[in-house]
DNA sequence: TGGAAGAGCTTACGCGTGCAAGCCGTGTCG
DNA sequence: CGACACGGCTTGCACGCGTAAGCTCTTCCA
């Protein structure tokens, strides 16, 4: 009684129905290029739902070469909202594609045995730069599909995409008839790549509609150098910032606060992301969502084509940013 | 060339050493019981380094039966900054003894293919309750052993940890001299097993230290339930809120502060976990946190035990919450 | 009426590994 | 001098599945 219980296997069902295992295969995969009666189809099937026969997925991953596994390498980021709806959302389409999503944030120290090497999976989505250490552990694991997101050669993603919220930043404040503005970044190492993106994007943004932007910084608020930052600001004459992100706006505005200036009166402040968070303060946080359903679909998709050796589609996502206007921004 | 570099397999060590598998498997698994001179272990472990072999993970796991994949189940929430801390920790300790920990999150409209079907993972992690339709889908998939966390039954882990900051939010409002106070919880239909916990845990600390537990009630910025709580509060001389988390908190002060009212001097108000957040605000947030670097040890331990079928410890873990006093309950 | 075509199966191998059991040669002890 | 232990290996099976190749019997047409 204590003895564990052997799982159904497909021998089980053949035997019980006086079949061979292989035909039991062939219907259960819907093997084509078999012909099997609608009649044994069903009774293969009714009596594999009898028993509860579960294909124990390991030994068809050996077997096929394939593991049905998609393993998406994250940044070390906070896992914020707008990313959790990505997740959904990409781990859902494979689903349905018979696909397991698996999520797999690399620790600071550095893991002993990466997750790739353990799950063997089709395809890595790689959502952060990956070092030439990783890569080759990677191939060595006998993992051919490698995907970059946000690496240089091949960004299709990084460029339009995770930039195209601060040109509307820069936009919306000019619209709001700011003319002095500042970019504050983190001071986050990890965020380097994508904070550098932004930084960019917010000078091209600001030369294009024709404002100044006087200030692009680091910023934190455990150093002091928010407050720092905005005292600058402040006696510049700006009268805007766009952030990094939502942590930064609200970083911003405390310390705005902090120095006896107005939220937007005297500065105006605009996040990214629109982190549940940014309704939830006084003021509201405007700021910039993303397409984060469609980001999903587009990752999903790129796996599913590198997973089945298909050409990864060239096109651009078609992704929107938008922005959501608050009290931080409204006059 | 474009053929796919097939991967290296012990068979290769072994042929190319003149050795069978088995001398080359015992060697790298370092099985006990068999007799191999040092010079022939050398050799292995030097040719293997050169022929960069790695074991199939897939392979061991059919041969052994055991994945060596530990599944934690996570509730829907908000992945916050300390329960990333607790699993950085847990898969940490998990890694050094071999295994991998993989989280899952479920989604809300429900996945087809649940993670363990696929991945045979030989420990589930339940933080979260899960359904007899769950578990049964779990046993079928040879899953036996399924640990969970947050469950009434064997609650090693919900009733003192999880509850144990509330008890120190009240009585740091009385150490402040509160007197009247009120528990504001969450909404969100996700979080009731904790939420309840919690507020049930207030009432207790409140009756224990001598202080008025005015009110408790789930509150939101969206529907104004806030806006409202706090008014009625301020009405019948609450001076202080405990909330469920930083987000409550957050809510809490900006619906305070849009009613006129100051943080702390009118309403002080405290959070819980200690959220990065907490810290950036102005009013910046006192909270609760917690000990997760001791609950990842914790967790993995369970998880280690259970994966070698050794009886679980019933010691509770040893957690320590502790306050962080911040500006809004700050006199 | 003979042969080909095909329907409906089965047999058998491979995936890469863990591990029980066995096999040969040398040394030791009674 | 024979039995026996033991070091140092090898042979071989099992894990559960995908699937190529083959096998038998019927049908159909020249």
């Amino acid at each position: 009684m204590t003895e564990r219980k052997r799982r159904v296997t497909a021998t089980d069902v053949a035997r019980s129905l006086g079949l061979s295992r292989a035909t039991v295969g062939y219907v259960l995969n819907n093997t084509p290029g078999q012909s099997i009666p609608a009649a044994t189809r069903e009774r293969v099937m009714a009596e594999a739902a009898r028993l509860g026969y579960r294909p124990h997925r390991v030994a068809q991953a050996l077997a096929s070469g394939r593991s049905m596994i998609i393993l998406l390498v994250l940044p070390d980021w906070p896992m914020e909202h707008s990313l959790r709806q990505t997740l959904e959302t990409a781990s859902r389409v494979l689903d349905d594609a018979g696909y397991a999503l698996v999520t797999y944030t690399r620790h600071e120290g550095g893991q002993a045995r990466p997750l790739w090497e353990l799950l063997t999976p089709d395809v890595v989505i790689a959502w952060t730069s990956i070092t030439a250490a990783e890569r080759t552990s990677m191939q060595v694991s006998g993992i051919t599909q490698i995907l970059p997101v946000l690496q240089e050669e091949r960004s299709a993603l990084a460029s339009p995409t995770l930039t195209a919220g601060t040109h509307l930043q820069i936009h919306h404040l000019h619209e709001q008839g700011h003319r002095r503005l500042a970019f504050a970044t983190s001071v986050n190492e990890r965020f380097s790549l994508l904070s550098e993106g932004r930084a960019e994007a917010a000078r091209e943004a600001s030369d294009r509609v024709g404002v100044d932007l006087l200030d692009v910084r680091p910023v934190d608020h455990r150093d002091g150098s928010v407050a720092e930052a905005v005292r600058e600001w402040h006696r510049e004459g700006v009268t805007a910032v766009a952030t990094f992100n939502d942590d930064i706006a609200a970083m911003a505005v405390a310390a705005a606060q902090r120095a006896g200036l107005s939220v937007p009166g005297d500065l105006a402040v605009i996040g990214h992301d629109d982190t549940p968070m940014a309704s939830m303060l006084y003021p509201s946080l405007s700021s910039v969502s993303i397409d984060s359903v469609g980001l999903g679909h587009y990752l999903a998709n790129q796996a599913l084509h590198a997973a089945e050796d298909r050409p990864l589609p060239e096109a651009p996502p078609d992704l929107q940013a938008a922005i959501v206007v608050r009290e931080s921004t409204r006059r």
